[in-house]
DNA sequence: CTTCGTGCAAAAGCTTTGCAATGCG
DNA sequence: CGCATTGCAAAGCTTTTGCACGAAG
């Protein structure tokens, strides 16, 4: 796994680099699993005290607008937030049980992906997060 | 698209069919687009003026329970609801862009369904929903 | 220094819940 | 009639916003 670090990058478009931004991003993009708003906050809290949830979600939305975090909507009615790392192309599969994710490389996809631009000119995600079963739990 | 009136069914299952009931069924069985509770509210207000719209939350949760109706999460946040009639198995594709959904028969899954069992012994989730873009979003 | 980002507090949705009244079966 | 379901009102949650202070470049 590559470990760009995007931090260079965003400096040089003029953007501001805190102390929150960089704990955010940090969260962001070493956790295996979407977190919520609320899941980042939690983790960030104990190294800055004063952080607040509405800084949260203010860097997250700058997160998405520079490209490096996509918004899901997750079934509970709250977002989950996935980072995009660039040049790293997989998808997810995550099982529902246990919460383990496995990655695919994107040229599992490229059948479906063909077919469903043909068939409904619909033009696939670069980042799927598919769920299901895996191994062990599938077993149970 | 078959029309087997479920209410005899729910009848016969003890539920009790309230107007309020058959007329959130009626706008969800029949609507194209997946609605929100909000806009469900709104059709049926005009013939139902004391109808609340904590009565169409908790007739769209009962009928989630029967099997009839299943909640998305929207890109907006909100949960849209989605009509199930019985035997017709289907994903969703949902664009990014402008929240439209198209319906996937199973069958198109069912190659890179086999693929990731045999390859990850992962069971993909039987209802799926993928982002992307619809054809005039990705058009531009 | 100047401007952008933050903390705080309050507001804005969407959805759920408690309770007494209503009406379905 | 009895009990599930409703209307009403209020609360709960996630997410957004206004504003003055503070810190980055």
């Amino acid at each position: 796994m590559p470990h760009d670090d995007p931090v260079p990058m965003l400096r040089q478009q003029g953007y501001r680099l805190t102390s929150q931004r960089r704990a955010v991003l940090r969260v962001v993009s070493s956790s295996e699993r979407n977190l919520t708003a609320e899941e980042i906050f939690s983790e960030v809290v104990p190294t800055q005290p004063a952080l607040d949830i509405a800084t949260v979600y203010r860097t997250l939305q700058w997160l998405q607008t520079v490209g490096l975090v996509a918004a899901l909507a997750s079934s509970d009615g709250r977002m989950r937030y996935e980072y995009h790392p660039h040049g790293n192309e997989h998808h997810h599969l995550i099982c529902q049980n246990c919460g383990r994710t496995l990655q695919v490389p994107s040229e599992a996809f490229a059948t479906l992906r063909a077919r469903l631009r043909q068939v409904y000119a619909f033009v696939l995600d670069e980042h799927l997060t598919l769920p299901g079963l895996c191994a062990e739990c599938a077993a149970t």
